[in-house]
DNA sequence: CTGTTAGCGCGTTCAT
DNA sequence: ATGAACGCGCTAACAG
């Protein structure tokens, strides 16, 4: 016989309905009812009269576990921390939209904790990310080339492990852990190696922040291709470009002052590479490529629409956080593993045979 | 008398170090070790001398607090959900940003969960944030015109606000909660009005999913200017360019094809415009400005950068989701709030006078 | 298969 | 000012 008049809309008691309730209504105990809702792994069957009893109470008093509760008393949540510079930068963006794609195939809630570039405030996030008993922490942003900074990480980081926490870099972060590796270095050389193909001979880098490891690191890429070629480059053809558009813009017009003689611009990441390509053009009036030639890093989705279209190194983004997060459902191991991603050269309009 | 050799590193025990280690080591009872940490209100002050020793002993053993344990006692968290479409896109991310920068400044914790504009996931996103006992949920994507998704939605937040839990939403969903009210109707009109004083009578407009409220605000604000104005928009002259680069891409060939006369095209979103301004100049080769005028919508950080630089109605998106944050923070009010932040027009080079 | 009984770690009365 | 005791909601033994 069908129910022709669903149950009475069960006047939800105020606040939260508690798996107590729950039980109640369906006529059970509440380990019955938890164990009908949640079926863990040994003890799990439950008739199947009650279980529908227990799922339909559940159901009309639109229940939802505690999670707070579920986590102290399982003593594990299905929460992951990432960590990043900068949502609004598109680089962190796509990593960060990579991690949680995973996530969310598995189940797993991101908690996103933005540092701006703040050391101090990535400290304190991971010690709230292992108060929160996150599951896993996975630190995106760029690490600091910076040894004390670096050691009070490690403490950070080995007590969020002690805690039975598990962490992975996407990078170098100075700390033994997991880590996924972009291919920063070998991305930069693939930079150099094609200007230098097309018969540059006279580089200038924008770079950012020496304090970021993955500038230090493409920029280590870079020099030592250069090197490696023959290829001499002076400290003043490489300038700080903020790792921000405006920044470069004005960054650019330094480089060309000093060094009026560079056809060939290796750009750290696409962001600057728009303020380097706004700056040739419209302060400088130099033409790109013809005049000289720029080479970006990242592929973010806008590079194919600056003007000209961006040469750059292509890091496969999403994939990095995809890949971070998988580390983390692979659970931990032994041994510290990592996963390396390589770059892709993409050759658009920006970079030319050197006049 | 400093201390020369700093305390026994304290050997940890293992798993989370607990208030009460802590307190069994400053020699205190939990509930001191408690009050001396966290101070709450009434029952506040502790000794100098057992206050030192609690926090002392806090620091020594690394002690964070176990939030699931706090949040099961004290019934609240500082936790806030933000629900998304998708991160990696600028828009989103920018939102994002701005809630996370203010729910820095006061302590939250954000949970960023993306729908990749998939109503279920929507719906499931709010079930889980209600059992995380998120205090708020920041609606911040677009809402879905569907009768039926929409009473589902309205059931789901329903049940989030019994439990205690704040909804504020980015734009309309169809859901009477406080509301943060991007100015999408009078920023379309405002593109409307800037090319038709430019000269323009014949438009086309490249939308996204009719499905989407902001795709409808901006188009309805859009056709009512056009009708003000007294100047015809054929059905045929609006086409659907998926709210993504390529789709925009091929809808404008679209548009062209049915449309040749039109001299002016408004395009519902920056990401779409891009592939508008790419579809006229690598495609068809129609010169922009001079043969054809287009005017984005949102301003996002590469429409400057586009070729030619986009002419677009500005949004203060990081503004936006700064804003839903801090409503969340007002706590709720008996009345729904709703906070305008208005577009403007930013005029660049992709709109001209008709030839 | 189901109910009873203990905690999980912390905040909070209520005494002292 | 401090401690003892209880409860938050749920899971995990342990019986039966």
């Amino acid at each position: 016989m069908s129910t022709p008049t669903p149950e009475a809309p069960a006047t939800r008691p105020a606040g939260p309905v508690t798996l107590q309730q729950v039980a109640e209504r369906a006529g059970v105990s509440s380990a019955t009812a938890s164990r009908a809702l949640h079926g863990s792994n040994g003890t799990r069957i439950v008739g199947e009269e009650l279980r529908r009893r227990v799922l339909d109470a559940a159901r009309e008093l639109r229940y939802v576990s505690n999670a707070p509760a579920q986590a102290l008393a399982r003593s594990t949540t299905a929460v992951v921390g990432v960590v990043v510079h900068d949502v609004a930068d598109p680089y962190f963006a796509a990593i960060a939209a990579g991690a949680m794609g995973v996530a969310r195939e598995h189940g797993l809630l991101v908690m996103l904790a933005a540092t701006f570039r703040d050391p101090e405030l990535e400290l304190d996030y991971i010690a709230r990310l292992r108060a929160q008993r996150a599951r896993a922490i996975v630190l995106a942003g760029s690490g600091f080339a910076d040894r004390e900074f670096t050691r009070r990480l490690a403490v950070e980081v080995d007590a969020y492990r002690a805690d039975g926490g598990h962490v992975v870099s996407v990078g170098a972060h100075g700390i033994a852990a997991d880590t996924v590796r972009p291919g920063n270095r070998a991305g930069a050389a693939l930079a150099v190696r094609h200007l230098y193909e097309l018969g540059h001979r006279r580089f200038g880098i924008v770079s950012g922040p020496r304090a970021l490891t993955t500038v230090r690191d493409r920029l280590d890429g870079a020099r030592r291709q250069l090197r490696s070629l023959g290829v001499a480059l002076p400290p003043g053809q490489i300038v700080d470009g903020g790792f921000t558009r405006e920044d470069a813009r004005v960054a650019v017009r330094e480089l060309l002052a000093r060094a009026p003689e560079v056809t060939a611009i290796v750009v750290l990441n696409d962001v600057m590479a728009a303020g380097v390509l706004a700056g040739l053009r419209d302060d400088l009036g130099l033409r790109v490529p013809e005049r000289i030639s720029v080479v970006g890093f990242d592929d973010l989705p806008f590079a194919v629409d600056l003007h000209p279209a961006l040469s750059t190194v292509r890091l496969p983004l999403a994939e990095i956080g995809a890949g971070a997060m998988r580390m983390i459902l692979a659970g931990p191991a032994v041994e510290p593993r990592s996963l390396d991603l390589d770059a892709e050269l993409v050759v658009r309009s920006s970079s030319a045979g050197v006049a």
